[in-house]
DNA sequence: CAAGTTGTTTAGAATAATTCTAATTAGACA
DNA sequence: TGTCTAATTAGAATTATTCTAAACAACTTG
């Protein structure tokens, strides 16, 4: 009875769905941290920041834990992994097609729209090998 | 007289015109690398790939000079860096337009002529912010 | 619902790429 | 040649990430 047992809303039962139905195991972190990356629209968003974020929501995570709820969630198809800096990765929760601006000053991401982009001419790949994807990234300088 | 006074090849003249039209000053250690990086055709370099070719040609140099080396001549513009994979990054002495296939499993990187991609429909930049520039990556998996 | 199995979490150590520090060395130019 | 300043260096430090091995918790079965 106490304040502690929550009851399900609305987005902790369709994150769970979402879990289930990756073949994850829905466990209390990779709930929490889901809850986080999948609230609300999209979003871009490194590891680091997930950690801190979900510490100041009161969610006891270890650094490793979101590692491996980012990679595992990236390897079911719920994120993309995105790297446009060496010095750290970014997760996109689009994981459509689409393409990013890239703000340099900032270290910020935007998504561009598949359909803003096209691309005519793209040559084949060297002896027929499968193209895994194609990203476009626009990088502003000011 | 000794075997140790070289005299300059033409590829060492070049390469040290390259250096101080620059502006950086030829040291030993930035002519030996820049020798490496651009005897023959463009080529794409990791930190650690030339450091070790560096050591292999008995060129004594200290990888935290490699590195400086690298990031010297990429805010000079005599080379780009490519960050495609968080783990390290790449630097190509091509540094005109165009863009990469990258080969997910061996982790190589080749380039794609600027007019085998053709873009249309680049979107503005928010804000009439400046694009520094537009890097099409095309990942093959196999 | 108790037990067992297996997948997850964790703290902390380990690793890898890169950058920093402070002392030394070496181009440039008078 | 000597002076000035930038470049080099070894090694320490930092940062992002992964590993390890033990503790734990989710699913399954009895």
């Amino acid at each position: 009875m106490s304040m502690r047992q929550k009851k399900p809303s609305a987005i902790n039962v369709t994150v769970l769905e979402r879990l289930r139905a990756a073949g994850l195991r829905p466990t209390r972190q990779r709930l929490a941290l889901a809850k986080l990356l999948f609230a609300r629209g999209h979003r871009h968003c490194s590891a680091e920041q997930l950690f801190n974020e979900a510490k100041g929501h009161r969610v006891d995570v270890s650094l490793a834990t979101v590692y491996n709820a980012l990679h595992d969630f990236t390897a079911k198809g719920l994120l993309r992994e995105i790297s446009i800096d060496s010095s750290s990765s970014y997760f996109d929760t689009n994981t459509g097609n689409h393409h990013h601006f890239y703000f340099e000053r900032s270290g910020q991401l935007e998504d561009i729209a598949d359909d803003q982009v096209s691309i005519a001419a793209l040559p084949a790949a060297p002896g027929g090998a499968e193209i895994s994807r194609v990203d476009v990234i626009i990088r502003i300088r000011a």
